[in-house]
DNA sequence: CTGAAAGCGCTTACAG
DNA sequence: CTGAAAGCGCTTACAG
């Protein structure tokens, strides 16, 4: 590999100077700056980000934590952070947290390759996060929740899960519908909780029945699994709102096997607003959530807190809206 | 933060000493030994993996770069990358190949950051790869390309595409259907030309028409169209080979619009198996084929390259196989 | 077995 | 404006 005093060497100049029109210094004679900058041509030269990051002390990188990548809202926040991170000239490392390997462990690590930050992208369950945060020494790494419960002295960017879940609630109740049941995600989830509260206070607001709840784990076969029941259980059920889209898609699955249709003898929505549902059958009705924004934002609030250490955080839910398409029945 | 000179004045070793411990050198007392270990837990040292970096000069890293990330084949390769990562103690870095720039441009900006293999997960269009390959250094990081054309001197890692749409047609064939469609992905994408192909000639071979193909793009939205073009040129057609899942959802998306039912009236079968076909309505009969391993085994192909430089290419083609669903008619 | 020294590839004061 | 030197945090021969 060609280092910086090859292209010294060649240029004729000290590494130093060499360095000084690499690092944009204003203070170099022209000659001399363009006899550096065809040695670094014609020598193909790069700097080395290693060497640099250890004398700057900034590695330019910024690790993401999540537990599984495949999974369509995570892999938009994954792009935003990306897309944010080059703007900045920065790369972002991803990382998945095993089961098996505790956060702590994992915090371990991630402090071993020096990143500048970390965007902890792994769903909420219990009160994981705050012992997190406990944990961690002061003085060490940035950390930005995402997805996670709004906690003091703490960074979060979350969807605003309360509104859309209103929202959806409210649009069935609007038109017309009284029973309205829900298909929750993973139990101890925090955004699956949210969900469901607000679908509650709904339809408490409204004085209408909010019994109607099953778990479901965010995946088909759950929303089926639950679907089944919810027939099962209240025959009389006319519309679902569905913990995310995945799930409406089991649920979809459950109500064409056993011979109803949607939505004119249950209506559904979802939650996510994932590229496929436009090709639901019927397309599904679904709370629209800007993941790539939540990545964006987490990397925005990264650089504020390397920016100023002290730097505050505030509340940031990013909205959700609803998107109406046939499965609920209403346009 | 603590450093390795903080843990050997409280150890009453050099930093020399210190080191031999941290790297496991057998030379050590055990009171040193003992000695440092503690100073390490009392301080809550970590090394630091840049300054490791550049004296050792292994980084540690590799470079995965894709052109977009919201894709669910390319997230199990991700994530199949990331788990044989780990396992090496190594992690991997993403990063987006925006159209703006160029992949040599890309290339440049890899060489900077000193990861030490690329796995350029990069659908092939044209003779992108060729061009890429042309372009490097010799003694430039080695790179696998993933999904790719097999190509002297150059490493790379695919699925079976032909034998995925042959067991594919097959399939089809044998269970009675004569008229046969094709859904192509996008008409420069080398995995789509490679279906294609054995497409064809599958049918060719049983003496069947293959003249019914019409061009999509991967997407719901190029399935629906030309699934609907496909019933207006040749409204006789029996079933479709839909060149990935989420073509076939838009074609039964178009199918369940205009009145048809899957199976009974027209045959479906995908290509990817990814997770939620199994509650398409009908569930899709499709190829599977297995992103997880193509992933494993790039970086697996990275290590032996790293191992021994003139280590010589094979061909991997990671098999596929079909699974039969109700889409398809034939269980 | 252990410490002092050199060096990885850079950047950044600091003399001149 | 430019070069020599120190230093970032480590590892690795090399004397003792």
């Amino acid at each position: 590999m060609v280092t910086i005093k090859d292209v010294a060497k060649r240029a004729h100049v000290s590494i130093g100077t060499a360095s000084q029109v690499l690092t944009n210094k204003p203070t170099v004679t022209e000659e001399n700056r363009q006899r550096v900058l065809r040695a670094v041509e014609e020598l193909g030269y790069q700097p080395n980000l290693i060497a640099q990051s250890l004398v700057t002390g900034h590695s330019r990188t910024f690790d993401v934590v999540a537990i599984t990548l495949e999974n369509p809202a995570l892999m938009k926040m994954v792009s935003g952070i990306d897309r944010e991170c080059r703007r900045h000239g920065y790369s972002s490392r991803l990382s998945t947290l095993t089961t098996k390997d505790s956060a702590i462990e994992h915090l371990r690590v991630l402090s071993h390759r020096r990143g500048e930050g970390i965007i902890w992208a792994v769903p909420e369950i219990g009160n994981s996060h705050e012992w997190i945060n406990s944990a961690r020494r002061p003085g060490s790494i940035p950390i930005v929740f995402t997805l996670a419960a709004p906690r003091k002295n703490t960074h979060v960017i979350s969807i605003d899960n309360r509104m859309g879940a209103h929202l959806a609630t409210e649009h069935l109740i609007e038109h017309g519908y009284q029973r309205i049941g829900h298909i929750v995600g993973p139990p101890d989830s925090w955004e699956a909780k949210e969900r469901r509260m607000a679908w509650e206070q709904t339809l408490n607001k409204a004085g209408l029945d909010s019994s109607r709840c099953l778990d479901g784990n965010w995946q088909p076969d759950g929303g089926d699994r639950a679907m089944r029941e919810m027939l099962a259980r209240w025959p009389d059920t006319q519309a679902v709102f569905c913990g995310n889209d995945l799930t409406a898609l089991g649920a979809m699955h459950a109500l064409s096997v056993m011979g109803y249709r949607v939505p004119e003898d249950i209506a559904l929505i979802g939650f996510d607003d994932h590229d496929p549902v436009d090709y639901y059958q019927p397309p599904l009705t679904t709370v629209h959530a800007d993941f790539d924004l939540v990545g964006e934002m987490a990397v925005r609030e990264l650089f504020e807190i390397i920016a100023s250490p002290d730097h505050q955080p505030g509340i940031h839910a990013v909205p959700t809206r609803l998107v109406v398409r046939k499965s609920c029945g209403c346009h």
